[in-house]
DNA sequence: AGGTTCATGTAACCCGTTACATGATTTC
DNA sequence: GAAATCATGTAACGGGTTACATGAACCT
């Protein structure tokens, strides 16, 4: 498996970014306050990141200066930029986006109606259901042959496992319906 | 904030060399077989934790050798390895035990019966619901500030979060209930 | 004048990832 | 005897964590 050319906190950079133009600073307040989602809010995390998109070509900083205010560098997405966002954001679901936690499944979807749409995100919805739906069948199996000679704690850990990805796919379901109300509602 | 002397990594190979020695190898097929709590199953992961543990004291690999049998370092857990492990099952679950992630907090759980017992277990998941009962309305009230002026995805995503830990709070109290009904059994 | 917030960075460390390497043992 | 599996490592790299540092602007 080749290693992403960005990470995820540099990818959720990128997401923020594309919707408004911010500094290093602003970004760390983002995600000091962001309870879910949690990127650490550190300085050594934040400005080598933004320091390895800028030398990538993916953001560009341009010094603001207002009059008597601290030097900020502010961030804007390039094209190459806007471009390897809208790569991520489209990539399909691998059964291994799944297994590895949903979170960065979730952090992408949060991205995807400014980036490509209100419909993509609804197709986004209608695929992470099949996945979902065709992943917990071999989960349930798994957790079934797995629980015999277990201790009763282990057992139900693996349950919780088990009903995070049904309450998953739950949501992508009522999400499904979100869209197509609001679809509609557009349509009128 | 201190950094832990042994990485989750290291716990969960701690916790599973209690229950049964392994060998590096072992453990190996173990992540790589298990598809939640997805660990690295690769070799550059492992070995090296598994000196980690040893040069701590936690551990203690002697060779197997078997008849016709590819020499096997077989790993157990020493009385200083049974301390740490229990100190870290024993820790009070914290507030941002919760807020980054569950996942260590159900790795814990998952071994918690065979290192500290059932009865022990069972208030682990009294605390888990107080911490997430108490934590819910603040999200929540997160959740309501926040989405205004948010896309639908972004706010979906949001949702998802929440319905994940609501979804954790009701495992939290079957498992309580589970519990209820096993120690009574136990009793009679 | 002194403390707080704003704002950006740097350096050491830890540890997981990727990829490569080696040899023994079993299986066909 | 060739291929697959068993079994253990190692080296380079990436990137997040912790902690430290620096100075400007603002408030009291």
């Amino acid at each position: 498996m080749k290693r992403e050319e960005t990470s995820l906190l540099g990818y959720a950079m990128l997401g923020i970014l594309q919707q408004q133009p911010l500094s290093g600073y602003d970004l760390r307040k983002i995600f000091a306050a962001t309870p879910l989602m949690a990127f650490s809010d550190s300085p050594g995390a934040i400005y080598p990141a933004l320091e390895r998109l800028e030398h990538g070509g993916l953001i560009l900083g341009r010094i603001q200066k207002g009059p008597g205010l601290r030097q900020r560098r502010v961030f804007r997405l390039t094209a190459a930029g806007s471009g390897q966002l809208r790569r991520w954001l489209e990539k399909p679901i691998s059964r291994d986006d799944i297994v590895r936690g949903a979170d960065a499944l979730l952090l992408r979807f949060s991205f995807m109606d400014a980036g490509l749409g209100r419909a993509h995100s609804a197709r986004f919805l209608e695929a992470l259901e099949t996945e979902l739906a065709a992943y917990l069948p071999t989960l349930r199996e798994f957790l079934k042959s797995a629980q015999e000679g277990m201790p009763i704690s282990g057992r139900l850990a693996l349950e919780s496992g088990v009903q995070g990805y049904e309450s998953l796919l739950r949501w992508a379901r009522r999400g499904q319906a979100v869209y197509r109300r609001e679809l509609r509602g557009d349509a009128l």
